[in-house]
DNA sequence: AAGGAGTTTTTGACAAAGTCCAAATCTGGA
DNA sequence: TCCAGATTTGGACTTTGTCAAAAACTCCTT
């Protein structure tokens, strides 16, 4: 991705400070969620409201700018990745989040037949389980 | 799936009428959330607590009795039909549900490879779209 | 059929993640 | 530089769910 103010400029939103801190840490902070977007955007820009952190994700989303993925039992996560069909594999017991590749080729899963008449646009694939750490604590 | 009572008797739990009517009615009414269900419930025994019935869904989706599922933007939404790989069409505008066949076939996307280390024990797949409804009124 | 140990249910407080709204501030064009 | 319109703030509020302790119930034993 270019630099935050190019993006911005791009999709026609008016440049501030808080948008561009957000965007960098979502780019730097893969999978993070608001909270931690929010702590890190404080460390640069001094302070944000939450609710600004939340408008600014938001907004990013619906451009397409960003991603947004929710696991289950966790708040949202927000990922720079978009475009590359990629999946996300998510560890049951401390939530770590790692990106994968789409298991099958390019984009497989979205060749859904319109089932019941809906119209697809995305097929968005979570793999459950436990990562290499998680699995040594238990045994 | 058989009544409520052997249900739970299999899987040790003890038979109150809350686990009977919260299963029934998990079972008639699939991708309910918690609320809808503690609705449906009171309908049937006059009242339950909210904790109960948490508590009673947290119970059977451990035991695997039921199976929730967690789209963005919503709350858990439970169902009855378990171990049949099916996965789930979501409607970006009024969140509605549909059960969709597995598009590959049978239990395909499990086949991630172990990538990352991590031990992969499910993949949930869920398809982005807009209901038949919904395309209607943007139209 | 009654008793009792161990589970469940209830109640009420609490927590996390977001949204709503109105006022204050800022951005970008003229 | 000014201004209209968009953005940010702050605070209250909503939703979804959990925690903890007391009361009630289930099921086993006698």
């Amino acid at each position: 991705m270019r630099n935050p103010e190019d993006t911005l400029r791009q999709h026609d939103l008016p440049v501030t400070a808080q948008r561009v801190s957000v965007l960098r840490a979502v780019s730097r902070h893969p999978h993070a969620t608001a909270d931690i977007l929010a702590e890190k955007v404080r460390a640069e820009l001094g302070s944000i409201s939450r609710q600004s952190v939340y408008n600014v994700l938001n907004v990013l989303t619906d451009k397409g700018i960003i991603r947004r993925i929710q696991p289950a039992e966790s708040a949202a996560l927000y990922e720079d990745r978009i475009g590359d069909n990629h999946h996300h594999l998510v560890c049951r017991t401390c939530g770590k989040t790692e990106d994968v590749c789409c298991a099958v080729g390019a984009a497989p899963c979205l060749t859904a037949h319109s089932h019941h008449g809906f119209k697809i646009d995305e097929a968005e694939v979570i793999y459950w389980g436990t990562c290499p750490a998680c699995q040594k604590k238990k045994s």
